[in-house]
DNA sequence: TTGACGCTAGACCGACTGGTCTATAGAATT
DNA sequence: AATTCTATAGACCAGTCGGTCTAGCGTCAA
């Protein structure tokens, strides 16, 4: 049945179509890339688009989001699982998301926060999946949080404010064209941070 | 950000215009809504759009931001006033997006936030404006912060994170469909701050 | 009255949108 | 070899997009 070994495969398409759906997420947003510069930004044709995604832009954009959190929420567990002091290993998630942003001339944001305020009730899906996502990104800083001695509520308390400060300073950042936003905000959110945790030295 | 009026009001055409493209920024976006169907939210015919505004979608956005921004500055001004301490002020800002979003059934959130996150650096004129009014709210927030004796550079900081604290949290609110996320932000971030702040006489 | 002007009104347009449909190439199955 | 299945390929379509254009309405100056 699953004759897995070879995969002489063109490199999956599906994954291009996924890629070119989060950089226009990242860059413009849903409703500001149409489907054809998509497709050539994949170098896929339509047809294959609707074979992947039969739901069209909507479930290539479900599939999107799905894959950055899934990536968000690793990246975030290695990198707390690395450090011991969590405000450490959160001074460089910020610095790493500095680095894109800046990286890419200031275009590069949060594919998550862009199809979220364009999203409204009726795209339930789509919401759903934002939601969940934020959920399970605050429930991997807060689990993090909790190991190093921060009681439930509060190690959820703090989370919410970390993803507030990450995806406010993102947005301040990329319209400025300047990381200045995005880096008082972590420095003194983190430097706050710290000072109200409990005595982490040993 | 703040809603000033409940009710659109019987004002003119241009304001009608105004007001309208700001109930699409809030709920879905420049790209999100079309032409049509923002001029039957306007009750106005294309026309008079090109007569108000001959650059179109575009300029009439760029109008709909400087109402925005004047506003929240204004109500931030009024608000750090009418209270001594800096903290309880930010505190009922936050409690007022909080009302308007839920209010709305989480649909109302930030027009800033959406159009920033969804123009690009060839949307020039877009980018300036809402840049600007970053730059302006923060310095509001900055400027009463300093009033309270908190050093500039700090002030600045510190405005940063608010502004970001504050963005960020309505965005997660709103695909949560709860104001969980933004009490939590609200909460967590004005108590930190409470504690970092000089004697807090006053 | 006449004319100018500010504003309203909507028919109209080419470009482009997301989406459907049929054709087919290539590997695996029979 | 014939068939089947997955994946690629792009012509095609109806609807909508943002934007233009001309006509009409009401008010004021003369």
């Amino acid at each position: 049945m699953s004759s897995a070994s070879p995969r002489p495969a063109p490199a999956g398409t599906r994954d291009r179509l996924i890629g070119a759906m989060l950089n226009a997420l990242r860059t413009r947003g849903f409703h500001g890339v149409g489907l054809n510069e998509l497709l050539v930004d994949a170098q896929a044709p339509k047809g294959v688009l609707y074979h992947h995604f039969p739901g069209g832009k909507t479930e290539l954009a479900l599939a999107s989001i799905a894959v950055v959190v899934d990536q968000t929420t690793r990246g975030l567990d290695k990198l707390l699982r690395l450090h011991a002091d969590p405000v450490q290993a959160l001074e460089l998630w910020m610095a790493e998301a500095e680095k894109t942003l800046a990286g890419s001339g200031y275009e590069r944001g949060c594919p998550l926060a862009t199809i979220a305020l364009e999203s409204t009730s009726q795209d339930a899906l789509i919401r759903d999946a934002i939601a969940q996502g934020f959920t399970a990104i605050r429930a991997t800083l807060a689990r993090a949080l909790q190991t190093r001695g921060i009681e439930p509520a509060r190690a959820n308390s703090l989370a919410a404010l970390i993803v507030s400060a990450y995806e406010g300073a993102l947005i301040q950042a990329r319209v400025a064209g300047s990381s200045e936003p995005l880096r008082d905000t972590s420095r003194t959110m983190l430097e706050i941070i710290r000072v109200s945790l409990p005595s982490p030295r040993t």
